[in-house]
DNA sequence: TATGAATGAGGGTTCATTCAT
DNA sequence: TATGAATGAACCCTCATTCAT
């Protein structure tokens, strides 16, 4: 007797997550090019064969994990510039937001990271991930611009400054990674200490 | 006619040079392993095989790229904390030495970095990687416990505070590695900005 | 409450000629290496899985068609010899008998003819349909010599008689299969004409 | 040292053949799916990975194979129009022309015949093939209708005619490729045999 | 009986590396 | 020294076949 349509449907949702949560571990630990199909069918515990039921080929999923680590991202820099408050405000609210995830699991946002230097992904995947950064880039210098404005923030060139908050997120997410590695890194670091760089 | 012994000398040099300016290209934009040998060749304008006869493989170039990427940093790093001042101007001034560097010739560090995370990157290589990223991490946490003695320094967690300018650091090679990508952005930061982040 | 046993007969006598009538068709455009499992699946509306309760493997399915495929024009040509009238009179009747279903369902013999020269199929399903071509081969030449002798056939090689004779059923096979791509080609043609090449 | 540049040129022109040469064998024994690039390589004396430098894929072998069949054929049936004597001389000119190369060299026939039937063979392959085969039938066609016009030619169904000539053809090849399974089958048919089924 | 998820062997293709010149 | 033809191991992917339901 056949499996039921829901059990079958169950099934499939549950393989398709397992080889994601799988591949994500692989893929920020590797790349995408040194990642092999095998690799993620052991890491999620399928054959290599089952991986392509459920994924055209390894772009693929890495194209699927891509779409997620930018969805969220977009979206908050939307919301910062609607809190309420000083210019700086938004950005602190913007970075409390933003640093936790990243500390817990720097794994989607290293992926973004890396499709933003690696030309050796294809343009379909990094395209938007580049689109991503610069705007967030845009955002965060909008609200350096106004915070120098109100005063707020010091009168250094704004897209240095801009630069600076980015690196500054960037360099975090390696060193998430690597805080296994590393002893006793504490948990995420206060949004006030990149905030310094900016003040007046 | 036999080409006299120095001539050839000179040769096996330049044929060297050549290779590595062309692989650090190549390996800092598609990392070790989306670089193909014929990538490395047609970069260096040189035949296949030939680079053979000046490396044993693949990795062999990575890890001469490698070696001379940390080579420097190390003395650096061992210079900085005798220099005269508080420590914070050590600080800066180790900031100042190796910032202009990154921004001009990022892909050096960012090899580094990829050898940081990317597992897929032969342990031989990396262990020197995380070896240097280690002292670098300690001489700027020393630096930044002892400006937190003498009131120079802010009182939060010293580790974080460590974090952070190695995040900024590492941030900066990715931007300044797509500086070609995004619009108008200006030279190597001050260093001055980063060090604010520590400031009391 | 379990299926009576007819019941259960007649059900697993549909699902067979179900696969097979669907095979055929596939076999015939495909060939038997290009046929996926997946292909006869569709075909025939039934799982995968369950056509391996039917027939052992892809090879077997192709086996029992050729079978059939071969039985009846065995049949034939014995019968053939049989006829009242002279050798070509005996020939008229064959191809009379022949030409039309070839005409109407052209996908088993092309299987036949298929089989005759794709190294790719198993000797065993090979084998039958070589000795089968053989076998009708030798009818035919039984009576163009035949004819030869009472004078009603060319004087030419019989050997050549005979591969023309069959040269053009082969052929006819083909240009039945694509009566669809060509346009508005009458029905199968008229066995005189062929019977024209042996003319003396 | 290197070879020199005309060195290298001919070796190239040299594997290519080689492979070709290989391939139509093969191709014309298994069909396009069931050759393995592995057959291929070992039926040409190289080895896989080499077979890629020449050619793109499979298919692209294929491919010119099927051009090879193809040119001669088109120009052939325009010279026969352009032949002096009535249209059976014509088409008596055409088939002496063709049949001795069909006969000694069945293995290109057979694959544009594999390539009107056979579904899974690349559409971008196939449709030249199919348009060859009408224009060879259009061209036949034309002499017949021009022959029973002159009352050379029967006064059949002239569709049905051309369709028998081109049948015979058509099984002529495959009978041709197994003349060395099948005993002593003599030469190439004489035409004559053929035109008898067209004669009034 | 029937389904379709799952497996794994095998084939196509790539590419690091070697070799003949 | 220098070239690029040649090799073969390894990887991606397909698909015949099995298995759990």
């Amino acid at each position: 007797m056949p499996r039921s349509e829901e059990a079958n449907q169950r099934i499939r949702e549950e393989r398709r997550e397992q080889i994601l949560d799988a591949s994500i571990l692989v893929f920020a630990r590797k790349g995408l090019a040194a990642t092999k199909i095998a690799d993620i069918a052991e890491a999620s515990n399928i054959s290599q064969g089952l991986i392509y039921r459920y994924f055209e080929n390894k772009e693929a999923i890495f194209a699927v994990l891509m779409e997620r680590a930018l969805g969220s991202t977009v979206l908050l820099a939307q919301m910062a510039l609607q809190q309420p408050g000083t210019p700086l405000a938004k950005l602190r609210w913007l970075l409390q937001q933003y640093l936790p995830g990243l500390w817990e699991q720097p794994e989607y946002a290293l992926m973004v990271t890396h499709a933003l230097t690696d030309e050796a992904i294809p343009e379909k995947v990094r395209e938007p991930a580049l689109e991503q950064a610069r705007l967030i880039m845009e955002t965060i210098q909008q609200l350096v611009i106004e915070g120098q404005v109100s005063g707020e923030v010091a009168a250094d060139d704004p897209r240095v400054l801009t630069l600076m908050v980015l690196a500054c997120i960037e360099g975090l997410v390696r060193a998430a990674l690597y805080k296994s590695l590393l002893p006793q890194i504490p948990g995420p670091p206060d949004p006030e200490i990149i905030l310094r760089m900016l003040k007046a």
